[in-house]
DNA sequence: TCTGGGGTCCTAGGACCC
DNA sequence: TCTGGGGTCCTAGGACCC
């Protein structure tokens, strides 16, 4: 390397970010604006400009529960996601308090909507939302009920509409260029194809990689479109707080705000081995999200990793309470498994002692089943350790999920009524009753034999191995389970 | 403001194996 | 032998997201 042109590798640190370098991907962050509300708002129109607020494990009249999604409207007064509604209510009071003749009490001008969510027809409202955007993208990435990342780089591009395609698009600023680019056309179409068939509103961002069109579509919702060209992430996010940055919530903030870093262009230009040392190998991550460095791939969401319910209880410490509904629970749980046609191998229970002290414990068994019998015994098991513990809310999780035996189990040539093409019998299961259920229950625990038996024979040795293991550490548990209590 | 429910990913330590 | 080092699995906890 004598002389001539220097190595890229020597110019791009600190060169100034890397989406420059991604070919020019055109990605488009889809943001459903207050998702619930506007869905409450599709099928009572009467809630139209209204401050709205959803409350889950709220009940009319009542003000337990917390905010799942309040409205633009209902913001307003203060009132957040997440929120007791207690507390929501105190901020905004409930249209059907607003009493006229009760001098009292609220205005009723300045009263709310409250009402409990309903996850079903929100559910039925997304799945029209995500038929636009299957007609819209080929490859797709959907977070969750209201959110989903876009690759349509196959179907417009950064080029300035009716310009010379060969003419690089302006990189000025975000938010709607001057010069629009196709891209800013196709994500408006999109959002306005959403707004029509679905009849619920979008934010919708563009920028050329994923992190960027996340904060995009949140900057200026509801309602919004922003567009960040190639080459201007830097500059558009520069100014953001870090909070802002996908990944930095209210603990990474603040061990930033000790750096002395406040803002994502701080961030961007902070010391990445620094970063490092305070915050591991995400800082340096987070450093370059803040930079609009970010070439991961939008790839679909996968199968869950884990299925869990739980629920919170008036703080109690008796016994029969804990176990009654941590079996519910367990049922819950199982149910879930068996209609998605999972199998699992890790049952783990969840306890939370107040004011908010959370106690995770789990165990693996020797191979994936499914069996709800199995999955109350050992959450019982396990929950056995908090016998005496004051608990303010109980969970019961499968992990380590196995969704591919259901097939292996047909194509093995096991037997055809061993339990494992449960998910596909559908409705039949609840209207054969529990009897029906727990002689189904009986084929699974049989089935850890079948599955060792099963295995082809330079397999099966492994098996025994592996169930042998898991014996001994259930044998360990138990040991431990008698030292504590 | 004392906090609902369903997830994901990461880290760290211990056990165990080679 | 004690002296590793590497790899994997498991558990528990933490941070974050919607």
């Amino acid at each position: 390397m004598t002389g001539g042109t220097p190595v890229a590798g020597e110019t791009l640190p600190g060169a100034g970010g890397g989406d420059d370098d991604a070919a020019d991907r055109v990605v488009c962050h889809v943001d459903m604006d207050c998702f619930y509300a506007s869905c409450e708002r599709l099928r009572h129109p009467d809630l139209a400009g209204e401050p709205v607020v959803v409350g889950m494990g709220y009940e009319p009249g009542e003000s337990i529960g917390a905010v799942a999604t309040a409205s633009y409207e209902a913001r307003e007064f203060g009132v957040e996601s997440a929120m007791p509604i207690s507390k929501a209510l105190e901020l905004l009071p409930r249209r059907a308090d607003a009493d006229p003749d009760d001098p009292d009490a609220p205005d009723p001008a300045d009263a709310g909507r409250y009402v409990p969510v309903d996850l079903d027809f929100y559910e039925d409202v997304a799945s029209e939302v995500k038929e636009v955007l299957r007609d819209c993208a080929d490859t797709r990435r959907e977070v969750s009920i209201d959110e989903a990342y876009l690759d349509v780089t196959d179907r417009t591009a950064w080029t300035v509409a009716g310009d010379d395609p060969a003419d690089p698009p302006p990189s000025a600023a975000a938010g709607p260029a001057e010069a629009r680019t196709l891209a800013e056309g196709y994500a408006r179409y999109v959002k306005d194809r959403i707004e029509r068939e679905a009849g619920v509103p979008a934010s919708v961002g563009v920028a050329p990689n994923m992190s960027a069109a996340k904060v995009a579509s949140d900057a200026d919702k509801p309602d919004g479109l922003v567009v960040v060209p190639p080459g201007s992430a830097a500059e558009f996010l520069a100014p953001l707080p870090t909070a802002d940055v996908h990944g930095v919530g209210p603990v990474t903030e603040a061990t930033l705000a000790d750096l002395g870093i406040e803002t994502a262009g701080d961030l961007a230009a902070a010391d990445r081995d620094r970063l490092a040392d305070a915050l591991g190998e995400r800082g340096p991550e987070l450093s370059r999200r803040a930079a609009g460095d970010d070439d991961r791939e939008v790839t679909p969401t996968g199968l869950p990793k884990s299925l869990s319910r739980e629920s919170a209880l008036p703080t109690t410490a008796d016994g029969a309470t804990k176990r009654e509904t941590v079996s519910a629970l367990a049922a819950d749980v199982a149910r879930r498994a068996r209609e998605r046609g999972c199998l699992y191998r890790t049952i783990g229970i969840k306890a939370v002692e107040p004011p908010f002290d959370v106690n995770t414990r789990a165990r693996s068994l020797p191979g994936p089943v499914d069996d709800p019998d199995l999955v109350e015994e050992v959450a019982l098991d396990l929950l056995a350790e908090f016998d005496e513990t004051r608990v303010r809310k109980l969970g019961v999780r499968v992990s380590n999920l196995d969704f591919a035996e259901t097939d292996q189990a047909t194509l093995g040539g096991f037997d055809a009524d061993d339990g494992r093409g449960e998910g596909d019998r559908g409705a039949g299961d609840d209207a054969r009753g529990a009897g029906a259920r727990t002689t189904a229950t009986d084929g699974d625990g049989g089935k850890l034999t079948d599955w060792v038996d099963g295995k082809p024979e330079s397999e099966a040795a492994e098996g025994d191995a592996t169930a042998r293991d898991a014996e001994r550490r259930t044998a360990d548990g138990q040991a431990s389970l008698g030292d504590w209590s």
